[in-house]
DNA sequence: ATCTATCTAGTACCTGAGTACGATACGGCG
DNA sequence: CGCCGTATCGTACTCAGGTACTAGATAGAT
């Protein structure tokens, strides 16, 4: 697998010594005392040490930034539930424990490579627990009384797709599109598309 | 690494044969045809495929119960964010597409064998949005190049309301509507009133 | 063997949505 | 003052979306 740049910013010597240790397949760069996040290029891993001091001093403005151009790991030697919450809403790819588990850290940078994000456990089952409880019950039953056809053309539907995108997409002619539709809008009594969406995406 | 007992759900040949070939190193037994869920060890690693057959007719207990005592991980053919969150909140610890990379799906496995939950970079960003959406910029962001009125009739447009009731609701004419959302459109870059609810609602 | 559900599809029709190409009025600004 | 952005509305046109009515094929169930 080709490894993008991945570059750490840390205070702490024995914190840079461990995540190259780690990463011994990677090129491994230090941050901080001069060489800065806009000198990387673009789509770097960056792993950040949340006790990095000045970091605060660093507007938001930069940090949206920086997190559109490259995938942030944040660390934290004290992970705590909101600080996380607060730097993935800020765009951070993951949030973990410094000092967890080699085994885990490296996890976690393969996984962030990968594209994907890392989200801790504890943080997990946060954000689960604030939105998963309501929407849940209703989001597995908009689908409840629809065949299988009828909830692949749903589905689509529901993205913005026209009659015809789905039925390129399915194999069949416009008009069974329309057949499937209008059985879909009956069963879950809507009156066209985009209340469908709604219904869908669990918003009304 | 011990690895824990993994177990496969599923009535596709094909998709069994793929998860026992990236899954090498461990034990991989086939679920299904008798072989029940309960019969397996504690703390097994179980990939269940949405695609099989009378999966709907397991009650919600079974699965609360089997979610406390295993590691289930859920294999969907076509990966919705709702339907993940409706598992996850019932306490899957996985949600992947069935038809994954062979790499993605050894890393599913390899985080969740760990005891990490695994969410995708779709529904993970949802649950980010539902936690961060009084503070996210993406939800205000969608409006900044509008006026207030074409921000209003966006509004109210992806509601799903009609061209006629939104001029009701405003005290003016359908026509007028008309000329706002031809606006709107043009300025978010959309084609019609469903694709402008997805954006309105940060799903797209 | 019959019945029912599902998926498929044809023709015809109506309407809302979106666009094209205008117009009028009002307020701020150089 | 003229210029420009905004809000309002008119007529007319095209077209995708949705409906009505129909019907063949297949598979499963009783």
């Amino acid at each position: 697998m080709s490894r993008p740049a991945f570059s750490v910013l840390t205070d702490d010597e024995t914190l840079f010594a461990r995540f190259r240790g780690l990463a011994s397949d990677w090129a491994v760069y230090r941050l901080g005392n001069g060489k800065a996040i806009d000198e990387l290029p673009p789509h770097s891993l960056i792993v950040v040490d949340t006790a990095t001091r000045d970091l605060a001093a660093i507007p938001e403005k930069i940090w949206r930034a920086s997190c559109q151009q490259h995938r942030i790991v944040i660390a934290s030697s004290q992970p705590e539930d909101e600080e996380g919450l607060a730097w993935l809403d800020l765009g951070a790819t993951g949030y973990c424990h410094a000092y967890a588990a080699e085994a885990t850290l490296r996890q976690v940078l393969e996984v962030v490579a990968s594209g994907e994000l890392w989200v801790g456990r504890s943080l997990m089952s946060r954000l689960l627990k604030g939105i998963g409880a309501r929407r849940s019950t209703h989001a597995r039953n908009w689908a409840a009384p629809l065949t299988e056809r009828e909830r692949e053309v749903a589905r689509i539907a529901a993205e913005g797709d026209s009659n015809l995108e789905i039925a390129q997409a399915l194999g069949i002619t416009e008009r069974t599109v329309k057949s499937h539709l209008t059985a879909v809008f009956e069963k879950l009594g809507v009156n066209d598309r985009l209340q469908l969406a709604l219904k869908v995406h669990g918003i009304h």
